[in-house]
DNA sequence: ACTGCTATGCGAGTAAGGCTCATGTTAACC
DNA sequence: GGTTAACATGAGCCTTACTCGCATAGCAGT
């Protein structure tokens, strides 16, 4: 993958109309799912043309993955916007902030509850080609970005014991926040109050592990 | 949805049709991803013509969905056989247990790495029908079953503290297992080691608030 | 203003997949 | 043997993702 979009939006009016385009895309997910989801309707709600369409996303999927992107930027821009004014005594504060910013935006956000950061189908990518897996500098995995960002922000508030220990439990604390908080949403389409703090407890549980 | 199936296949050559293309199914998940699968290759590969498999299967979906039943079925099946013959101490070594069994599947059981027991696509169902959600006496959320048979075993096993606390905390466990193994096998096709270390521990830490 | 030239806008058309349904075939029962 | 119901089959329909060649718009040099 060369890069989320095919060509970037150079014209103010380019911008707009990907914008548009994502937007209606989040929306159609709420209302269809992925699978109903056409490119067609997107473009046609969008207002752009379906040639159009095409110059900017590769695919259908990769009009998801630029949405799921989108996302991405949005959370960590509120994360950081909040951090300053929160007072967090605990690691533990940074754990719930995270959580209850993710669930105001599964909430709030339109398409958020179907795919937030994730890739929604992932594709076999044939033999493994060389070198380890995951190495990120693609745009796959963002929930390694996620783990990234916040272990970052760890290290920068609490002196956290840095080194891989602490890099693959944020990601494995990610990953599962991400689960259990996709089953709150679908046994309750607000946001099943109790399994959200259970969330947060099974984060806490676990990271009590790496961090003081 | 009323069953799986749309039609139970009832002679001994129409079940072992059903079985062929469940297979083919799975290989072809391994090949070539959800979205790519297509019924027509499936009934090809399976020596069926299309008209049969869509007398079986209400849909694609359908198909994968019966597969990530027979994978659930198979799961309990192993689980179940190999606890008499383990020595129990802990509940730690039943959790280690149901792990190991599941990471075993995911290395052997073509297709389990891309579906296990789960949806691979939710679709929206519109408003919310009434009545509390999950009742999962459909079929749905398979993940629902895999906690309510470990609950079973659990109660037989260790006097664990029934109630709808533990139910919960399964479910959880359940879901986030299913996150992180997930997420080790797309940084290592073999299943990282690594991971799979962590996700046990993750289990361990959150349900020692729920069992003794 | 005029002329080439490049970059972008556009939508009819193509290929392929999901799924149906009219017709053929077998089995079951009287 | 005859009647009826269940099952089998694959050509074809409809929809969707995606392309490609033409139209248009900006723009540089004269």
């Amino acid at each position: 993958m060369t890069s989320t979009l095919r060509r970037r939006p150079a014209q103010r009016r380019s911008v707009e109309r990907v914008e548009r385009m994502l937007d209606e895309c989040a929306l159609l997910l709420d209302e269809v799912g992925y699978e109903a989801l056409t490119t067609k309707e997107v473009a046609r709600r969008a207002g752009v043309p379906i040639g159009t369409f095409y110059q900017f996303f590769h695919d259908k999927q990769g009009l998801v993955r630029a949405l799921a992107r989108r996302n991405l930027e949005a959370f960590l821009q509120r994360i950081t916007a909040r951090i300053p004014a929160a007072d967090l005594e605990h690691w533990t504060d940074l754990v719930d902030l995270a959580i209850d910013e993710f669930v105001g935006m599964k909430r709030s956000t339109p398409g958020f509850a179907v795919v937030d950061f994730g890739e929604v189908l992932t594709t076999p990518d044939g033999p493994a080609v060389g070198g380890s897996r995951w190495s990120l500098d693609d745009a796959q995995e963002n929930n390694v970005v996620v783990a990234e960002r916040l272990r970052a922000v760890s290290l920068e508030l609490l002196d956290a014991p840095a080194g891989p220990g602490l890099d693959r439990a944020l990601l494995v604390a990610v990953e599962a926040t991400d689960a259990v908080l996709k089953l709150a949403f679908r046994a309750d389409p607000a946001g099943d109050p109790a399994l959200i703090a259970e969330c947060k407890q099974l984060v806490h549980r676990y990271l009590a592990d790496h961090l003081p």
